[in-house]
DNA sequence: TCAAAAGTGTTAGATTTACACCCATGA
DNA sequence: TCATGGGTGTAAATCTAACACTTTTGA
């Protein structure tokens, strides 16, 4: 029995921008196309959405044949649906922008998938309308990490204060003045401060932090 | 020649979230549904996606179909994509909202079609997720109207000043102090004082404001 | 001993909010 | 004449932005 077997079908993509957060500097992860049409351009990891999965489902899944990760914070951007937006066939594809750890991404996975961390700022010009893609997850990205204490996604577990300066700027594309930053900081009391002290980044150590996000949701209010 | 054929097409929708203002209200335009399944359940207004179309040109088209409008302001709201989200076949929705006025929707063409403005806070469960839809899709307008001047698509092209306060606080649903409104909208040069007076409102009568799109060009900065 | 990053408060300026009365008109 | 919505300014409170020096430690 088919209800709307009058109508055309068309075939539906995911594509994923997957940010990382490497030093200072915002970074979005793309590769090689390896099929035709457009077989080594630039281009965004994506995939075609199965008969028997939803869309965020094919979104993870596709996240996850790349990378290994499960879990991860990801958003849909929205559906691009230019009939010729690919070259090949009519395919619409709907996109998500995810958030990673890049400590988290295997390097040996990266490289046997042939993807590669550029620069958010500097892409080259990508496969059909990703760079359109990528656009307008940025702009929705850079909104919800203003409001919404999404930024963590980026970082290790633990950080410092200075790390987590340094990805808002990145994001914001200003410099943030020290002792407001932190002034704020300190009033989030789901940011909490741990007696761990990282040696990496200066010769007197800085304390380690945590994002507690069951505190976060008793008190959910955030602005950066 | 076909590149993807080993995957599986799909049937693609569009539905519209119509928003429209009236009695110092948001309304929503909803009607029965027409087809199985699901014939007679309160809906949104949909329609397929043709294979020679877009997507934006598709919400359009649909758009066009019920009310006779063009060049509507329309945004995407994003894609719906659960499995079983239609009862009948896996369908995606793409959703969109507009914004209309809702005096230039003719009483007739909207009884030929059955759709009714229902108040936007006091929709009735609606087929599918299309709840779920209306829920989004006022968000981002809610979102996008404290940022863009966009409430005016709501309103006749020439307003009255409180007329405007009362969509502002229709849309974030709570009072505004008259003199601090007015005293934001005369720093903004691009809505324009008219010498025409309205007398529907008051005795007294209130000045008619108009929106100029190109002088909002020229210094594009909005907040209310 | 010195270079490099960590840490810490105060003040001026800008923005936001609260608030009350007179005006013009048609019924 | 009076009820109704139109129109107007000021002051307090809050929020935001600017700003500089001391501490610790490894090299």
């Amino acid at each position: 029995m088919t209800y709307y077997s009058e109508h055309s079908k068309v075939w539906v993509s995911v594509d994923c921008i997957i940010f990382g957060f490497d030093e200072n500097r915002m970074k979005v992860l793309i590769g090689r196309r390896q099929m035709d049409p457009g077989r080594g351009e630039w281009s965004l990891y994506g995939g075609f959405v199965d008969a028997e999965e939803s869309l965020d489902e094919a979104a993870e899944r596709t996240l996850s044949e790349l990378t290994g990760l499960e879990h991860v914070f990801m958003r849909q951007v929205g559906a691009f649906g230019r009939v010729d937006r690919d070259p090949g066939e009519r395919v619409i594809s709907v996109v998500y922008y995810a958030l990673i750890n890049v400590k988290d991404y295997s390097e040996t996975l990266r490289r046997e998938h042939g993807v590669e961390w550029v620069d958010a700022g500097e892409l080259p010009q990508l496969y059909s309308d990703h760079n359109m893609m990528v656009d307008k997850a940025w702009k929705l990205m850079k909104q919800k990490m203003r409001t919404e204490p999404i930024g963590f996604r980026l970082l290790p577990k633990l950080f410092t204060l200075t790390q987590l300066q340094r990805l808002y700027e990145a994001v914001s594309g200003e410099e943030i003045d020290k002792r407001n930053f932190r002034k704020r900081i300190k009033e989030m009391d789901y940011i909490e401060k741990t007696d761990k002290i990282d040696k990496t980044g200066s010769k007197r150590g800085a304390y380690l932090y945590r994002f507690n996000d069951n505190a976060y949701k008793e008190d959910p209010n955030f602005k950066l």
